[in-house]
DNA sequence: ATTAGTATTAGTAATCATTACTGTTTAAAT
DNA sequence: ATTTAAACAGTAATGATTACTAATACTAAT
Protein backbone atom coordinates (compact mmCIF):
# COMPACT_ATOMS: atom_id res chain seq x y z
CA UNK A 1 0.00 0.00 0.00
CA UNK A 2 1.07 3.07 -1.16
CA UNK A 3 2.16 5.90 1.45
CA UNK A 4 -0.29 8.34 2.39
CA UNK A 5 0.24 11.18 5.20
CA UNK A 6 -3.36 10.92 5.34
CA UNK A 7 -3.48 7.34 6.84
CA UNK A 8 -0.56 8.18 8.57
CA UNK A 9 -1.73 10.62 10.33
CA UNK A 10 -5.06 8.51 11.16
CA UNK A 11 -2.85 5.85 12.26
CA UNK A 12 -1.19 7.82 15.06
CA UNK A 13 -3.96 9.29 16.43
CA UNK A 14 -5.42 6.02 17.06
CA UNK A 15 -2.14 4.60 18.50
CA UNK A 16 -2.70 7.45 20.80
CA UNK A 17 -5.40 6.73 22.74
CA UNK A 18 -6.87 3.96 24.83
CA UNK A 19 -10.54 5.62 24.34
CA UNK A 20 -11.51 2.94 21.88
CA UNK A 21 -12.32 6.36 19.76
CA UNK A 22 -15.30 6.73 16.69
CA UNK A 23 -14.45 8.02 13.38
CA UNK A 24 -16.10 10.80 13.95
CA UNK A 25 -13.67 11.62 17.25
CA UNK A 26 -10.71 10.34 14.66
CA UNK A 27 -12.06 12.75 12.10
CA UNK A 28 -11.80 15.75 14.41
CA UNK A 29 -8.26 15.27 15.80
CA UNK A 30 -7.38 15.03 12.57
CA UNK A 31 -8.63 18.09 11.06
CA UNK A 32 -6.38 19.62 13.64
CA UNK A 33 -3.49 18.30 11.77
CA UNK A 34 -4.67 18.24 8.22
CA UNK A 35 -8.08 20.99 8.61
CA UNK A 36 -9.27 20.64 4.99
CA UNK A 37 -8.94 16.42 5.46
CA UNK A 38 -12.38 14.73 4.28
CA UNK A 39 -14.08 12.41 6.79
CA UNK A 40 -14.47 10.05 3.75
CA UNK A 41 -10.63 9.39 3.62
CA UNK A 42 -11.07 9.05 7.77
CA UNK A 43 -13.82 6.32 6.79
CA UNK A 44 -11.71 5.12 4.48
CA UNK A 45 -8.28 4.81 5.56
CA UNK A 46 -9.69 3.30 9.07
CA UNK A 47 -10.91 0.76 6.30
CA UNK A 48 -7.39 0.07 5.14
CA UNK A 49 -5.95 0.38 8.16
CA UNK A 50 -8.45 -2.49 9.58
CA UNK A 51 -8.19 -4.99 6.76
CA UNK A 52 -3.94 -4.44 6.52
CA UNK A 53 -4.01 -5.33 10.44
CA UNK A 54 -2.86 -2.55 11.63
CA UNK A 55 -6.08 -1.47 13.91
CA UNK A 56 -9.47 -3.37 14.56
CA UNK A 57 -13.24 -2.68 15.24
CA UNK A 58 -14.54 -3.10 18.13
CA UNK A 59 -18.78 -2.79 18.35
CA UNK A 60 -19.74 -0.67 21.19
CA UNK A 61 -23.58 -1.45 20.91
CA UNK A 62 -24.58 0.45 17.68
CA UNK A 63 -21.61 2.10 17.78
CA UNK A 64 -18.08 1.59 16.29
CA UNK A 65 -14.99 2.23 17.42
CA UNK A 66 -11.80 1.81 16.78
CA UNK A 67 -8.61 0.24 18.81
CA UNK A 68 -4.98 -0.06 18.05
CA UNK A 69 -4.73 -2.88 20.52
CA UNK A 70 -4.88 -6.43 18.58
CA UNK A 71 -4.23 -8.99 21.20
CA UNK A 72 -6.82 -10.56 21.95
CA UNK A 73 -8.56 -9.17 24.56
CA UNK A 74 -11.83 -8.29 25.99
CA UNK A 75 -13.77 -5.15 27.59
CA UNK A 76 -15.43 -3.73 30.32
CA UNK A 77 -18.30 -1.02 29.76
CA UNK A 78 -19.13 1.31 32.66
CA UNK A 79 -22.76 2.61 32.83
CA UNK A 80 -21.87 5.76 34.68
CA UNK A 81 -18.70 7.38 32.51
CA UNK A 82 -19.76 5.53 29.24
CA UNK A 83 -15.93 4.41 29.44
CA UNK A 84 -14.57 1.19 27.48
CA UNK A 85 -11.81 -0.39 29.07
CA UNK A 86 -9.71 -3.11 28.15
CA UNK A 87 -9.50 -6.53 29.74
CA UNK A 88 -8.35 -9.57 29.31
CA UNK A 89 -10.21 -12.54 30.02
CA UNK A 90 -9.30 -16.23 30.00
CA UNK A 91 -11.16 -18.12 27.75
CA UNK A 92 -9.95 -21.43 26.35
CA UNK A 93 -11.99 -23.78 28.56
CA UNK A 94 -15.03 -21.61 26.95
CA UNK A 95 -13.57 -23.03 23.36
CA UNK A 96 -13.42 -26.43 24.58
CA UNK A 97 -16.53 -26.73 25.45
CA UNK A 98 -18.06 -25.24 22.81
CA UNK A 99 -16.39 -27.20 20.62
CA UNK A 100 -17.31 -30.30 22.54
CA UNK A 101 -20.76 -29.50 23.31
CA UNK A 102 -22.30 -28.07 20.37
CA UNK A 103 -19.27 -28.97 17.64
CA UNK A 104 -18.87 -25.38 16.84
CA UNK A 105 -15.49 -23.88 15.87
CA UNK A 106 -14.52 -21.20 17.80
CA UNK A 107 -12.11 -18.88 16.20
CA UNK A 108 -13.06 -15.32 17.86
CA UNK A 109 -14.64 -14.76 21.65
CA UNK A 110 -16.11 -10.92 22.00
CA UNK A 111 -16.64 -10.62 25.67
CA UNK A 112 -18.23 -7.12 26.94
CA UNK A 113 -19.27 -6.72 30.50
CA UNK A 114 -21.42 -4.16 31.32
CA UNK A 115 -21.24 -2.79 35.03
CA UNK A 116 -19.15 -0.06 37.15
CA UNK A 117 -15.79 0.99 37.41
CA UNK A 118 -14.52 1.52 40.97
CA UNK A 119 -15.30 5.18 40.26
CA UNK A 120 -18.97 4.98 41.39
CA UNK A 121 -21.02 2.83 43.54
CA UNK B 1 -50.13 0.80 27.18
CA UNK B 2 -53.36 0.93 25.10
CA UNK B 3 -53.96 -2.37 22.78
CA UNK B 4 -52.95 -2.12 19.04
CA UNK B 5 -53.12 -4.54 16.33
CA UNK B 6 -49.78 -3.24 14.54
CA UNK B 7 -47.95 -4.02 17.91
CA UNK B 8 -49.47 -7.68 18.62
CA UNK B 9 -48.73 -8.63 15.22
CA UNK B 10 -45.03 -7.27 15.30
CA UNK B 11 -44.39 -9.19 19.10
CA UNK B 12 -45.94 -12.30 17.45
CA UNK B 13 -43.48 -12.08 14.40
CA UNK B 14 -40.65 -11.37 17.22
CA UNK B 15 -42.04 -14.46 18.70
CA UNK B 16 -42.44 -17.02 15.85
CA UNK B 17 -38.82 -17.30 14.76
CA UNK B 18 -35.51 -17.95 16.05
CA UNK B 19 -33.61 -16.03 13.77
CA UNK B 20 -32.83 -12.67 15.81
CA UNK B 21 -34.52 -10.79 13.11
CA UNK B 22 -33.67 -7.36 12.21
CA UNK B 23 -36.18 -4.20 12.04
CA UNK B 24 -36.32 -4.50 8.23
CA UNK B 25 -37.24 -8.50 8.19
CA UNK B 26 -39.77 -7.72 10.95
CA UNK B 27 -41.15 -5.14 8.91
CA UNK B 28 -41.37 -7.27 5.47
CA UNK B 29 -43.64 -10.14 7.52
CA UNK B 30 -45.39 -7.19 9.18
CA UNK B 31 -46.56 -6.08 5.84
CA UNK B 32 -47.88 -9.66 4.74
CA UNK B 33 -50.41 -9.09 7.46
CA UNK B 34 -50.64 -5.15 7.44
CA UNK B 35 -49.81 -4.18 4.19
CA UNK B 36 -50.01 -0.73 4.82
CA UNK B 37 -48.44 -0.66 7.97
CA UNK B 38 -45.25 1.98 8.32
CA UNK B 39 -41.94 0.95 8.88
CA UNK B 40 -41.80 4.14 11.59
CA UNK B 41 -44.73 1.80 13.20
CA UNK B 42 -42.37 -0.99 13.39
CA UNK B 43 -39.50 0.69 14.72
CA UNK B 44 -41.73 2.50 17.22
CA UNK B 45 -43.14 -1.17 18.60
CA UNK B 46 -40.12 -2.90 18.73
CA UNK B 47 -38.70 -0.06 21.07
CA UNK B 48 -42.11 -0.22 23.19
CA UNK B 49 -41.67 -4.29 23.36
CA UNK B 50 -38.04 -3.71 24.60
CA UNK B 51 -38.93 -0.87 27.28
CA UNK B 52 -41.77 -3.05 28.47
CA UNK B 53 -39.47 -5.71 28.55
CA UNK B 54 -41.46 -8.21 26.14
CA UNK B 55 -38.46 -9.09 24.58
CA UNK B 56 -34.37 -7.86 24.21
CA UNK B 57 -32.30 -6.50 21.61
CA UNK B 58 -28.93 -7.77 20.69
CA UNK B 59 -26.29 -6.08 18.85
CA UNK B 60 -24.81 -8.05 15.50
CA UNK B 61 -21.64 -5.65 14.57
CA UNK B 62 -23.18 -3.13 13.59
CA UNK B 63 -26.69 -4.17 12.77
CA UNK B 64 -29.47 -3.92 15.48
CA UNK B 65 -31.54 -7.42 15.89
CA UNK B 66 -34.30 -8.54 18.26
CA UNK B 67 -35.11 -11.76 20.09
CA UNK B 68 -38.27 -12.97 22.45
CA UNK B 69 -35.55 -15.00 24.18
CA UNK B 70 -34.70 -12.83 27.63
CA UNK B 71 -33.17 -15.31 29.66
CA UNK B 72 -29.66 -14.72 30.13
CA UNK B 73 -27.73 -16.24 27.58
CA UNK B 74 -25.35 -15.84 25.00
CA UNK B 75 -24.50 -15.62 21.03
CA UNK B 76 -23.00 -18.21 18.22
CA UNK B 77 -22.23 -16.37 15.28
CA UNK B 78 -21.14 -18.74 11.99
CA UNK B 79 -19.12 -17.27 9.91
CA UNK B 80 -20.12 -19.63 7.07
CA UNK B 81 -23.82 -19.09 7.00
CA UNK B 82 -24.20 -16.12 9.09
CA UNK B 83 -26.68 -17.34 11.53
CA UNK B 84 -26.62 -16.58 15.29
CA UNK B 85 -27.39 -19.39 17.13
CA UNK B 86 -28.55 -19.15 21.16
CA UNK B 87 -26.54 -20.79 23.83
CA UNK B 88 -26.24 -21.00 27.33
CA UNK B 89 -22.49 -19.98 29.19
CA UNK B 90 -21.60 -20.05 32.37
CA UNK B 91 -20.03 -16.34 33.72
CA UNK B 92 -20.35 -16.83 37.58
CA UNK B 93 -16.67 -16.97 38.06
CA UNK B 94 -16.41 -14.38 35.38
CA UNK B 95 -18.23 -12.09 37.44
CA UNK B 96 -16.04 -12.84 40.63
CA UNK B 97 -13.02 -12.76 39.06
CA UNK B 98 -13.95 -9.59 37.47
CA UNK B 99 -15.15 -8.40 40.97
CA UNK B 100 -12.22 -9.15 42.73
CA UNK B 101 -9.24 -8.50 40.40
CA UNK B 102 -10.76 -4.90 39.23
CA UNK B 103 -12.99 -3.83 41.66
CA UNK B 104 -15.78 -4.04 38.47
CA UNK B 105 -19.23 -4.50 39.44
CA UNK B 106 -20.51 -6.62 36.07
CA UNK B 107 -24.24 -6.33 35.91
CA UNK B 108 -24.84 -7.90 32.43
CA UNK B 109 -22.20 -10.38 30.10
CA UNK B 110 -22.59 -10.58 26.69
CA UNK B 111 -20.32 -13.17 25.06
CA UNK B 112 -20.33 -13.22 21.38
CA UNK B 113 -18.35 -16.80 19.90
CA UNK B 114 -17.65 -16.57 16.28
CA UNK B 115 -16.53 -19.57 14.35
CA UNK B 116 -18.25 -22.34 12.34
CA UNK B 117 -21.20 -24.38 13.20
CA UNK B 118 -21.26 -28.07 12.44
CA UNK B 119 -22.81 -27.55 9.01
CA UNK B 120 -19.24 -26.29 7.61
CA UNK B 121 -16.02 -27.80 8.02
C1' DA C 1 15.13 15.44 -12.65
C1' DT C 2 11.11 14.38 -15.64
C1' DT C 3 7.53 11.73 -16.91
C1' DA C 4 3.85 8.51 -16.69
C1' DG C 5 0.72 5.78 -14.27
C1' DT C 6 -2.28 5.00 -10.71
C1' DA C 7 -3.51 5.18 -5.74
C1' DT C 8 -5.27 8.63 -2.92
C1' DT C 9 -7.52 12.79 -2.01
C1' DA C 10 -11.23 16.63 -1.12
C1' DG C 11 -15.62 17.61 -1.88
C1' DT C 12 -20.02 16.25 -2.62
C1' DA C 13 -23.90 13.22 -3.52
C1' DA C 14 -26.09 9.01 -2.37
C1' DT C 15 -27.45 5.31 0.66
C1' DC C 16 -28.98 3.05 4.79
C1' DA C 17 -30.85 2.69 9.37
C1' DT C 18 -33.34 5.10 12.55
C1' DT C 19 -35.94 8.93 14.53
C1' DA C 20 -39.05 12.96 14.38
C1' DC C 21 -43.05 15.31 12.76
C1' DT C 22 -48.05 15.89 11.46
C1' DG C 23 -52.59 15.34 10.54
C1' DT C 24 -55.77 11.30 10.95
C1' DT C 25 -57.51 7.13 13.16
C1' DT C 26 -58.79 4.27 17.00
C1' DA C 27 -58.84 2.08 21.72
C1' DA C 28 -61.14 2.57 25.76
C1' DA C 29 -63.02 5.34 29.59
C1' DT C 30 -66.89 8.13 30.68
C1' DA D 1 -72.38 8.14 21.79
C1' DT D 2 -68.81 11.45 23.08
C1' DT D 3 -64.41 12.48 24.43
C1' DT D 4 -59.48 12.04 24.92
C1' DA D 5 -55.09 10.66 24.29
C1' DA D 6 -52.31 6.99 22.39
C1' DA D 7 -51.14 5.04 18.16
C1' DC D 8 -51.18 5.26 13.35
C1' DA D 9 -49.60 6.04 8.15
C1' DG D 10 -47.04 8.80 5.51
C1' DT D 11 -43.34 11.61 5.00
C1' DA D 12 -39.38 14.48 6.23
C1' DA D 13 -35.19 14.75 8.79
C1' DT D 14 -31.09 12.96 10.90
C1' DG D 15 -26.71 10.56 11.50
C1' DA D 16 -23.40 7.22 10.06
C1' DT D 17 -21.28 5.34 6.28
C1' DT D 18 -20.30 4.57 1.39
C1' DA D 19 -19.90 5.90 -3.53
C1' DC D 20 -18.60 9.04 -7.09
C1' DT D 21 -15.55 12.29 -9.61
C1' DA D 22 -12.19 15.36 -11.08
C1' DA D 23 -7.84 16.92 -9.18
C1' DT D 24 -3.61 15.78 -6.67
C1' DA D 25 0.50 13.39 -5.20
C1' DC D 26 3.31 9.19 -4.46
C1' DT D 27 6.54 6.20 -6.75
C1' DA D 28 8.83 3.55 -10.20
C1' DA D 29 10.91 3.79 -14.64
C1' DT D 30 13.14 6.55 -17.78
Amino acid sequence: MRYSHQREVIREIIFSTNSHPSADWVYAKARKAIPNISLGTVYRNLKQLTDQGTIRVIQDGPLTRYDWNKDPHDHMKCTSCGRMVDIELPNDDLKKMVKNQHDFEVSDVEITLIGKCNKHD
